[in-house]
DNA sequence: AGAATTAACGAAACCGCCTTCGTAAGTTTG
DNA sequence: CAAACTTACGAAGGCGGTTTCGTTAATTCT
């Protein structure tokens, strides 16, 4: 490994000059500055990231907070999309982008005694147990953070706009002349699904319409979603005219439930879900469905934490960025 | 931030004695060593990991290189099965995981200058366009590295047996009395993509059957499939009684492709896949396809790098682990 | 009891880089 | 032309740890 000793010898100057001229420093003449540029590259020097941040208290790292304990990481298409986005846009600003551990070789630490030990700028929350003590210790530490979709109380968060989803879903189906209008929820221990759940009652109150056929999924998941559908024919025997589900997954399960009883969709009944992952296109009948902005809800989530990082905005403020969503018509629905 | 000075000061002894203390030397009396704890603790110690690293040359960290620019990165739901497996494995070691950039800051480096610069223990490739330039120089450093699913020639790989999953899914096609199999193939620049074909020819050819009926998939998507399947049909018009296509997504592009057309699967023609990702056993006909072992590939992949950073293996040698695979029957294939 | 170990600790150097500050030479100003 | 700035550079100290080595005090050995 070269040093800047080593190319200070080579040109023959001292390493300060040498740190200066790398760090582009104008207290360096034109001449020495190509000339130990040229020596660098010659002897295929590379800083050394640890020295650097020791002598400057400048990371540029990215923590990402993923909890292990739910089952719900990296493997779930919603968030890696979002994580993918971030990452892309903080790298392209030059951050590094590490997930947030535990442990340091054998040492258990807390998640704030592990970002004070990297030096972190800033964390990025995905999933997370809401109930993690540890959250209140980051929160309160004053490092930047921003989660998406998390409904974290006193972090500023992305996430999308289930409101405006929840109303442009609803009222289509009843521009398209339904009355009856069931919703299966998700997980209300997820704050998306809670969102969802209470702007489904608030547009149906408004519009004076039943808003009590309501269904809680255990689960985001396909399996869930025909579980579901069966408790809701047991809670009312006649069947809804539309179901708005929380998820394309619980939908799918809905649709294929309905299919297993003799029902057709959309002809008996139309369904709707949110998300619009890939395989909505394809199924048949391919599915209405809102779709979320993965992409948009990540770059906000890095613009935001950035922002934070460089000052320019309240640390101590949480606000909630809703990102629009898309209604998207297709053919379960009519 | 307080330091092992801080606590020297306060404990009245050196710095050095508190550093022996807390890395548990045997060269501080059991008392000395109470006594620093203590202090440590009262005041909310954390190491600083640049100080430690360049002291000790000793990182604790491992990279993970994606590549930005083929657009399967994170989403894909294999790799972050993987790469989840694989992240839970290394940090219960106390390695903390990073992705490989290109930059740090505003200046541009090459994968290896990045891997210079983190001073990075070792590095696991997950996707990567196999042409890129950087690679061979990443290889040749001598910097432990291990891929999934990857077939760079040089590096240990980790990747599903797909030789045994492919002869599996013949026999068991053949058992049930097919004689002619087709075969929709993965994107060939894809390395599993080719071994799968290579596969299904020779198992093919030693059963003395015909293998020439394949056709390549652009992708490993639904659409793909679709696609596939009737660029199948046009290059022989009868349909074959089974089907063995190279990925889930593919397999259920397919099917509705044939339910498009009219046909009935499983009565008309079974249909196999690869993958077993959670849909497949909820759509109707269930999915008969290969499962792959996410967790245990990555765990294979992390205790093979942990062995190379250990120096219990020799790094140059460039072994090809194959993990089992198992054949799901369900409802697609008779 | 005197010699030889060993235990416990501190001083100091070092890891690789950045930054402040002093200084000598060169340049501008009045 | 002397005074006042600038410019270009080097010496040295600091970031927060680890590690070597020397020293004193306590043990053990003969």
């Amino acid at each position: 490994m070269t040093t800047i000793y080593d190319i200070a010898r080579k040109v023959g100057c001292a390493s300060s000059t040498v740190s200066k001229a790398l760090n582009n420093s104008k207290e360096v003449s034109d001449k020495r500055k190509a000339e130990i540029l040229a020596v660098a590259k010659e002897l295929g020097y590379v800083p050394n990231s640890s020295a650097r941040r020791l002598a400057t208290k400048n990371s540029w790292s990215i923590g990402i907070l993923f909890s292990e304990d739910l089952n719900i990481g990296l493997e779930h298409h919603f968030f890696s999309g979002i994580l993918q986005a971030f990452k892309t846009y903080v790298e392209d600003l030059g951050y590094e982008v590490t997930f947030v551990s535990k442990k340091v070789g054998t040492q258990e630490l807390t998640y704030l005694e592990w970002c004070k030990y990297k030096d972190i700028d800033g964390i990025l929350i995905v999933t997370v147990d809401v109930n993690d003590e540890n959250l209140n210790e980051l929160r309160q530490s004053g490092i930047p953070i921003v989660s998406v979709d998390s409904g974290l109380i006193n972090v500023p968060t992305v996430i999308s706009d289930n409101f405006q989803g929840t109303r442009m879903v609803l009222e289509y189906l009843m521009s398209k002349g339904a009355k009856r209008i069931a919703h299966i929820a998700g997980p209300l221990r997820s704050f998306s699904a809670l969102e969802r759940l209470e702007a489904f009652k608030e547009v149906l109150g408004k519009y004076n319409m039943d808003s009590s056929q309501v269904v809680e999924a255990y689960n985001y998941d396909f399996n869930s979603g025909k579980k579901a559908l069966h408790e809701l024919l047991k809670l009312n025997k006649t069947l809804p005219e539309a179901i708005y589900a929380a998820s394309d997954d619980i939908a799918l399960g809905v649709i294929l439930a309905l299919r297993d009883l003799g029902y057709k969709v959309p002809d008996d009944v139309s369904v709707v879900g949110f998300d619009n992952i890939e395989l909505t296109r394809y199924t048949s009948p391919s599915l209405t469905t809102v779709a979320q902005d993965k992409v948009r809800i990540g770059r906000e989530a890095a613009k935001h934490l950035i922002a934070q990082i460089n000052k320019e905005v309240d640390t101590e403020q949480a606000t909630i960025k809703r990102v629009p969503v898309e209604l998207i018509i297709r053919e379960s629905t009519k």
